[in-house]
DNA sequence: TTGTCAACTGTCAGTGGCTGACATTAGCCT
DNA sequence: AGGCTAATGTCAGCCACTGACAGTTGACAA
């Protein structure tokens, strides 16, 4: 119709643009209604009429039902670790997790906003964080966060993650903070993306006066 | 046949104890199945049939497969939990928890070999962390084991958990050690107590190092 | 001992997540 | 246009889990 790539053509054949958008009509559809009524209240087969597609298809997409419920969240998680490795090699680690947390957010929220609406992201992380099946997923996946954030601060001191165990006991506590702020942010008032940054960054700069002996006479 | 009570005669009721030598034989026969062909290659018919109940039995002692899985490792929380609460109120929050881990395995070594045969519990541990659904539950648990902890810190130093981070930074760097001392033991040779405890102890030694700033320059 | 009550159990039917197999449709490429 | 192949729909089936109902079996009093 129009000449060779109108404008918003972004991706490459009809075939590819198709999928695209089946796979982000999926996962709109499938948090929205997360959100509405309920995780275990909605069904694939609803997802999936929503969409206008077999329960088959849905399942060809994603792997089962946890998967579409975190598709943004690993957008979310891949980014958090490219910011990370872009940190200059100089910073200390705590002090290069910091820095990260502080920067992060804020293309994280863009890239976000690329798929679904911020707002709806923000419904469905406390959706999942007071949906019990949904936090052990959710937990999971900081693992297996945390284990690629370990061999990332490794190399960055030229350490081996099997042999010195700095490196994980450093980011297990740090991830540890960041759930602890992220819990309490979801139970929170202010569910904005500055709330979150500002929670975590106030929650970091516990670490120092917690390990220390006593707490009575600080 | 005997007089009153022979001898092993704990529990109130026959009823009473019927049930509980059912509950017991689920588990034991479970753990096996799950440690011999794998968790998701068992089907809970299977485990049924192996004690000769109904399925729908099964169900009414646990309330999924994960449950009977865990049914040991609860016994164990509940244990450490008790351990913390007995120390001494004039600790500092991180010694009372470093003297729990060194005390606490023993008594809990012997309160599970009153269900199942220790080494059984052994190779069910490293079940659960090679199985990704598990690991997420197990994970979910020591996050609610978390904030009983924070909880019972915060009421040692009579403060409000709500209100003041520091419980919580704390546990939750106390157990991501646990957690990576527990993965490393899980993965590793010796599968003793002992180990497990040495290990964790280990790791907790580096705390303190790991939230230095250059770690090139110990 | 016997009868009643309540707890425990088995059976059955059904829902929902998830998968393999096979046929059908629809973009791609010559 | 026509063949190739990826994407989809349909169908049958497994397994985890649940509600309903009926049968069985300890507990306890008369």
């Amino acid at each position: 119709m129009a000449t060779s790539t109108p404008h918003p053509a972004p991706a490459g054949g009809l075939r590819e643009r198709k999928k695209q958008r089946t796979h982000d009509a999926l996962i709109r559809a499938a948090l929205e209604l997360f959100t509405e009524q309920g995780y275990e209240a909605t069904t694939v087969d609803e997802i999936a009429e929503a969409v206008d597609v077999s329960q088959r298809t849905f399942f060809r997409y994603f792997a089962n039902k946890e998967d579409v419920t975190f598709a943004v969240q690993g957008m979310v998680e891949a980014r958090f670790l490219d910011e990370l490795r872009a940190r200059p090699a100089a910073e200390a680690p705590l002090t290069a997790l910091r820095h990260t947390v502080a920067v992060a957010w804020d293309g994280i929220g863009t890239a976000i906003a690329s798929v679904i609406p911020v707002e709806l992201y923000m419904r469905t992380y406390r959706m999942i964080e007071s949906t019990p099946a949904l936090v052990a997923v959710l937990l999971r996946r900081s693992a297996e966060l945390e284990e690629q954030m370990a061999r990332l601060v490794a190399r960055r001191e030229g350490l081996d993650v099997d042999a010195d165990p700095r490196p994980r006991v450093l980011v297990a506590m740090f991830s540890g903070v960041m759930r602890a702020a992220g819990k309490v942010w979801s139970v929170g008032e202010d569910c904005s993306v500055d709330a979150i940054r500002e929670l975590t960054m106030s929650y970091l700069d516990h670490i120092g006066p917690a390990i220390e002996g006593n707490w009575r006479t600080r």
